[in-house]
DNA sequence: ACAGGGAATACAAACGTTTGTATTACGCGT
DNA sequence: ACGCGTAATACAAACGTTTGTATTCCCTGT
């Protein structure tokens, strides 16, 4: 009668060593490659090891070398095809380094982020990666002091990796004034400090083409899909010829509910995404949207981390900018 | 002069000990609220740990105890909202058991799968979740050994929770069927045990009305979207007059791919996809699809492996069974 | 034959917790 | 005053690695 219990005990270095008939030492040294022991016992060791199925235990190599291997990624947002470009620019990078990454999901929820920081402290990751943080400068700071962390796009920290937001925002209003509009929605999303040159972007394209800014044309979007609906109600009564839209998933399911009340886009309305991510170009109409260096972006995060860690105090990465991605969903405004 | 370099000492159990002029033994069964330690104690011990900014150190402790707290759940594809739901399933059962979890990324990729599940064993997890597993049975049986493991749909595995594919698969082809379709695509994923059952529900249903199964009608996707491009011209070429896409973001692809062809979904042909993702529902036209119960699999599969972890053999979790979505690809077939 | 010098390996301490056992201290009944 | 019971705390070992230092062994040159 078979337990359907696994069984706890793992084979230690302790036990190569036994069946190798060595110090403990000389396995850990020969499974490191280390030239302090013989070719030949190295090989025995190897090959002893991977017979056993030994499996290092992290724990206790954390414990001594003060030193975990992993980095830890928060991310406000995993469905969002957009983290996940960014998440693949970190890996890609770390792993020429021998670390793994350790990815937590927020959902946009301060309180989340901080239980994930925790978390990562917790786990003695050897660095931190927070993109787009939620929480207050004061929090981070004391936080810096402890662990090497890295934001990505908030330009207001110690330590930052940023493109220019407002510039990839004000692309799509300029590019919106060029057509034609004159009345541009503009939907914020959830409250965060990473959204205000977004903002800045939006007001500095209507200033620069001499448009008034006009309060009652700045929409909230709170990050779920259900809030579309109100959003498409926000529009009807505001009436602007074009929209802005936080991202592109809230674009869509703006494009959705608008077009629920009869509403045709681009035709009466132009709405414009951000984000770029694959299912943009496959609706119906292909959005137009910002496309973000979010690779290039979590690799250079990577790197500066690497900058910190060995001790330098300054690292001034080369962020490509964002670009404007023209497509179906913008055009003339109505007349 | 600043150093930009973090410090590297925290503040350990010891240095509360020393601050409050007790044993280490006696911090640490004060901070687990032991009654042991006298309550004037625990409190003054309690306070001195925040003030003082302890964090625990999980090695240390995962050392000690052969536990980590942690569940590994291994997810073919971040990005995929469908897989989202699952992980908060996961999740917010895990969470009454103080344990948490950690995701790490397939990409669908039978390498990576691997190295995920040995990251996770490095890291001493106390038990995994494996959906839609990619890579063969013995070896996750040998694995099934050594930590508890839980597959989900997967229905050949030692353990598993699983959802009937088979069903959901039939009604969607039974609906494209009913609607009086004939020819019917099915375009199969990337290569995986867990497509099989899918793959016997439309056949099944093709049986069940009589219908020849057409090896030409199979199509593949691999997962990415460029892949669409091919697909639609597939499609075009084999003419069926409706298509049971992968997923839903195929099914999108595809659909954008046929109308660049000049093809009209669903008036000349009928698409219906697969997982009900957020998006499904704004897409244009809205996605005919098959909502599975990812966050009740999620559920099941930890409280399964806490029945395993107690030394239960057998659980048979209740899943409900996915359930069809008709919405608006899916119509008559042209005559 | 013997000192000298590497090469190869063994020894031992340490990392920060947890936990079983031992010790101390104190109040109580007699 | 003395032992006893118990509440509170201290002691010490252990978890699996890593790493600086010590030791052994063998080879070489004289």
């Amino acid at each position: 009668m078979e337990s359907s219990r696994p069984k706890q005990q793992r084979v230690t270095i302790k036990d190569i060593a036994a069946a190798a008939d060595v110090d403990p030492s000389t396995v850990t040294r020969a499974l490191q490659g280390s030239d302090r022991v013989k070719a030949a016992t190295r090989q025995r060791i190897s090959a002893l090891a991977t017979q056993m199925g030994y499996v290092p235990n992290m724990a206790a190599r954390t414990l001594v070398t003060q030193r975990s291997q992993l980095l830890g990624l928060v991310v406000p947002d995993m469905t969002n095809p957009f983290f996940a470009d960014l998440a693949r620019g970190v890996e890609e990078e770390s792993a020429s380094q021998r670390l793994r990454i350790l990815i937590r999901n927020t959902d946009g929820d301060e309180v989340a982020e901080r239980e994930a920081i925790r978390f990562f402290l917790e786990l003695k990751v050897d660095g931190m990666l927070v993109p787009m943080a939620r929480s207050s400068d004061a929090f981070y700071k004391t936080l810096s002091d402890e662990i090497p962390l890295i934001h990505i796009n908030r330009v207001d920290a110690r330590h930052h990796v940023s493109c220019d937001m407002a510039y990839g925002t004000r692309a799509v209003v300029d590019h919106l004034i060029e057509l034609g509009h004159r009345r541009i929605g503009f939907v914020t999303g959830p409250a965060s400090p990473a959204q205000r040159p977004k903002r800045h972007g939006y007001e500095a394209a209507l200033r620069g083409a001499g448009i008034a800014i006009d309060d009652d044309l700045v929409l909230h979007f709170d990050g779920s899909l259900a809030c579309v609906e109100a959003l498409a109600d926000a529009v009807l009564r505001v009436a602007p010829t074009a929209v802005f839209a936080w991202n592109d998933v809230c674009a869509m399911g703006l494009i959705r509910a608008l077009r629920d009340r009869g509403i045709a886009v681009p035709a009466d309305v132009s709405v414009a995404g951000h984000d770029d991510i694959a299912l943009a170009a496959c609706y119906d109409p292909p959005l137009t949207t910002v496309h973000w260096p979010m690779y290039e972006l979590g690799q250079q995060a990577v790197r500066y981390l690497f900058r910190v860690n060995a001790g330098e105090a300054n690292y001034d990465p080369a962020i490509p900018p964002p670009t404007l991605v023209v497509r179906g969903s913008t055009s003339e405004p109505p007349r």
